[in-house]
DNA sequence: GCGATGGTTCGGGCATGGCCGTAGCATCGC
DNA sequence: GCGATGCTACGGCCATGCCCGAACCATCGC
């Protein structure tokens, strides 16, 4: 069983503020190298990598080594929930202490992110409303599900979703969105739907940041498809 | 926004043994006095008490006065789950470390125990299996469902959930059990039939632990009415 | 009223652990 | 090969914060 000790190691890890901003970073899902982490965090890389060194050892992260760059990534997408659990708890505590400081950067934070294998921000829930609307998912606070209308929506798409066989329902993971406050989609139907949206050019990931940019291209297509315009 | 430093904060907060212990015990859902705590964080009164202002201050449990007692209990259903999803990442690199070292009193808590708000154990993975058996609820890794069919069964057994307007199905949210690494149900419908089993006397808290007893007629009442028996 | 119990506050001891500077390995480009 | 870059290992400084003992406040039983 889950010792308390061994529950303490792991929150103790993402205690740390340098940890903190390191795994923060990664919820976008993708492999960041020492020095990047290191610059996130604002400390130095011989800092860095003891730190990386322990949340790999734990299992929080895994390291690829490629040439003479090692890139870390979460581990699993159930890490990922615990940093999204947290964030969730963190978020409550927000507005309470401070008004909220939104700068530029904060902002298109908002507007489009990822969320380890998800899209979240507006757009996110902009475009589960959308679901909902269609008459293609439904959402409660406990879970959520797309419709046999919404999986021939999305396959017409040209996104599949592998259905499990008993059911007729595709269910899928609501993710309370900590900006918005609100559902958006994760899960498999909240990958299915990023990886299609990335593939097709409809967003792109920014360089050293978890903000999503909608691309033209995007604009036209999540307002067509979803009938979405943000703003 | 949620900052990683308030991230940070939250997650060292869960962080220290002492705390994460207290945490632990309160995962019952229950109140707890604050000597009580410190007996199970195994510390003197003052440190608990130091402990206990802290995890307040941040929001993460509620104190309730009454006499001279002072009782403690998590804030929400929120904190509840980010507990849940550190343990679940703890319980993760538990037996890749330590055979596991199982315990009469280990024993009792993977048998039955209360998860916050449902069941959890053998008993509440055994529940949501024979559920789905019977066609009552479908479950899968992202989420589960109530089918009218259950939905009725429930409530020819005295369990009413109130169903969403739009919606004919009851979504509703599985928990992965730490123990038996399979899903239990939580959520509205998880509290629901955890309210039940306790008012209708198949389950009985006991004192000092998140263990449950199962009384002589919840053995009777979960094999009549679910088909289920444990060993 | 008075003792007993539950809880908190204060002060000081002490260990843990984060941080960086320096130094040492690996890998790449050329 | 040789320098440059990415990363890691070691040692020592230093702050944070956990812990308890003692004292203080509140409430209960009587």
């Amino acid at each position: 069983m889950a010792s308390t000790a061994q529950f303490a190691e792991i929150a103790n890890l993402a205690g740390d503020p340098a940890r903190a901003a390191m795994l923060d970073a990664l919820m976008d899902g993708r492999a960041l190298s020492a020095t990047e982490l290191a610059n996130v965090a604002g400390i130095t890389p011989q800092t860095a990598s003891g730190h990386l060194a322990q949340l790999a050892s734990a299992g929080l992260i895994l390291v690829q080594k490629q040439g003479r760059h090692r890139y870390h990534r979460l581990a699993n997408a159930q890490v990922a929930q615990m940093v999204e659990a947290i964030m969730q708890v963190a978020s409550g505590l927000g507005p309470a202490r401070k008004p909220v400081r939104t700068g530029p950067k904060d902002e298109a934070l908002r507007t489009a992110r990822t969320c380890y294998d998800h899209i979240a921000g507006r757009l996110g829930v902009a475009l589960a409303d959308a679901l909902v609307r269609g008459g293609h998912a439904e959402i409660s606070r406990d879970g959520a599900l797309i419709t046999p209308k919404g999986l021939a929506f999305l396959s017409g798409m040209g996104i599949a979703l592998t259905t499990p066989p008993r059911s007729k329902r595709v269910l899928c993971r609501p993710c309370l969105d900590w900006s918005e406050r609100r559902p958006d989609l994760a899960g498999t139907v909240g990958t299915a739907l990023c990886q299609h949206s990335l593939a097709s050019g409809w967003i792109r990931q920014s360089e050293g940041s978890r903000a999503l940019a909608i691309t033209r291209k995007g604009e036209a297509a999540f307002r067509e498809h979803f009938g979405v315009v943000l703003d």
